[in-house]
DNA sequence: ATTCTTGCAAACCCTTTGCAAGCTA
DNA sequence: TAGCTTGCAAAGGGTTTGCAAGAAT
């Protein structure tokens, strides 16, 4: 019952590199299309289980569009940190917020709350999707 | 080409008390099936294409669950305010963050975003499930 | 009477899974 | 060799859409 040994395959390298080189989030579907534009013939299902393995490991970001459903990954940075996302083109800027950690364990202890956790996502559109109106 | 008018419906009554009653957010299958237990009978399409016009008009808000990519609802409330939710018995307390508030609109602000919008949800296990160990 | 709405079922999209063949350790 | 991985295709789950019948204005 102990986790299954974890192989390097060559699709495997494939996704990763093309996670480290769009600093960007992407879903399964935009990395697989990226995978076979290069050449790289990796199966779409064989992308979903490798950003699967990669969540898990904590090596990427997973979050939800809001059109569609569809979750998208991006290589993560340590450390806790939220997201700003431009609902137009969706680009995303990593914020930190030391006041809003310190608000939610505040508030969680004032209500008696334990094991405080929150989910924070800011959401708005980017000066450039701004000045082409 | 312009909108099509709005028609008041018992249908659209009818998800929209539910959505008042619950202050909390539900996706479109919880409200379909709470409808279906009081005995209204309403078609799932019709609860999401109802669900759909009220997000169109503001009326509600509309986030992504992380797992399976469902979308929830929840009323906008006049005053802007988040939760804080017992993840252990659900229960849930309405709280106000205006540091929050701050904090988003300033970051928002500092890279050059407009229209800034934000979701915010604290979770934690409550006074009386902590206790129940 | 007109035109928006509803319901049903089929269609869609993203994602997951079963299974035989391929590859890594 | 043993067992994780891959690919394909089929299955799954949520959401949307086409169309004829039903309501609201």
């Amino acid at each position: 019952m102990s986790a299954p040994a974890r192989r390097s395959t060559k699709q495997r390298s494939a996704v990763s590199a093309v996670l480290d080189e769009a600093d960007a989030f992407m879903s399964a579907q935009d990395l697989h299309a990226r995978l076979r534009e290069r050449g790289e013939n990796v199966g779409l299902a064989t992308v979903y289980r490798a950003l699967q393995v990669l969540a898990e490991d904590g090596d990427v970001d997973v979050l939800r569009t809001d059109d569609g459903g569809e979750a998208v990954y991006r290589r993560c940075s340590t450390g806790h940190h939220h997201h700003l996302v431009c609902r137009r083109c969706g680009a995303t800027v990593e914020v930190e917020g030391p006041q809003v950690e310190a608000w939610a364990r505040r508030i969680g202890a004032e209500h008696g709350f334990t094991a405080v956790q929150h989910v924070v996502e800011v959401f708005g559109v980017c000066a450039a999707c701004s000045a082409r109106d």
